[in-house]
DNA sequence: ACAAATGATACTATAATGGTATCATTTACT
DNA sequence: AGTAAATGATACCATTATAGTATCATTTGT
């Protein structure tokens, strides 16, 4: 079982390396040679963080995408969160509807308290964090 | 994202149900009753506990399941691993290979913390804990 | 013998994952 | 103006996982 997927891991990366440059146009091209993700995936991958206002991009020659926002700002969460929605650790549906007891359960609310865990720890990864 | 799986989800209601009728044989038809779980999935999922050692079978006429065990030693971490294989956040892939890098990654370091943190919480969620 | 139960196994529909491919458009540079 | 280099938008595709269903075989209590 995986929780973040490729697409979410390599967007995460690939911030990375443009956080580390900060302010610095770079092409897809340079970010597959640091990266190793291979480029049509990681062309759409960043068009999906530009479309989200994560990273800027500049179109045509000498073109790419840059990040000019707060390192401090962009945390693992968001990124999660953009390609894979929002985390849910137990989603306590029985065929296509909700459990009626979903308010009492004490496994759902047990199970609800985990998921706050991690995600507060998921916010706490932040670009800078993971940078310094 | 949905972390727990419905079978591991249907699995872990139906073993609350087993160990709080403790060393009683309960049929599926039963269990079905007070779990709401469609029956043939619900057949399959507790053959699967029952090859794994988590619960008893009994055949026959007046046969079907039982929780022998003891609730505390039985947790959620136990399950999902049963259903879902190891509870994996980040497998640092590039397409087929891993990461040369997946030892020095700091991004990877983190989330295996964070990793760490949640299978200890899945650890603390027994059957027992969940029942009183 | 029969009914009630599990065991084993095969099947299926749908969605998600992890990509690839293509054409359109924009822009810098000569 | 023309061209090359870049992204934008989309469509496509193979594989796997999910969430089940269905069926026949076997066992066992009465």
């Amino acid at each position: 079982m995986k929780l973040i997927t490729r697409d979410a891991d390599y967007a995460f990366r690939a911030l990375c390396i443009l956080a580390a440059n900060r302010d610095e146009i770079l092409s897809v091209d340079k970010l597959v040679i640091e990266s190793k993700v291979p480029k049509p995936f990681l062309r759409k991958i960043l068009q999906i963080l530009n479309k989200n206002g994560i990273i800027k991009s500049y179109k045509g020659k000498g073109g790419g995408f840059s990040f000019t926002g707060d390192p401090k700002k962009i945390v693992l969460l968001d990124i999660i969160e953009i390609f894979q929605g929002p985390i849910v650790f137990n989603d306590h549906m029985f065929k296509k509807k909700k459990c009626p007891k979903i308010k009492t359960c004490r496994i759902k609310k047990r199970i609800d308290e985990i998921e706050r865990l991690t995600i507060e720890e998921f916010k706490s990864v932040s670009l800078a964090s993971v940078l310094k």
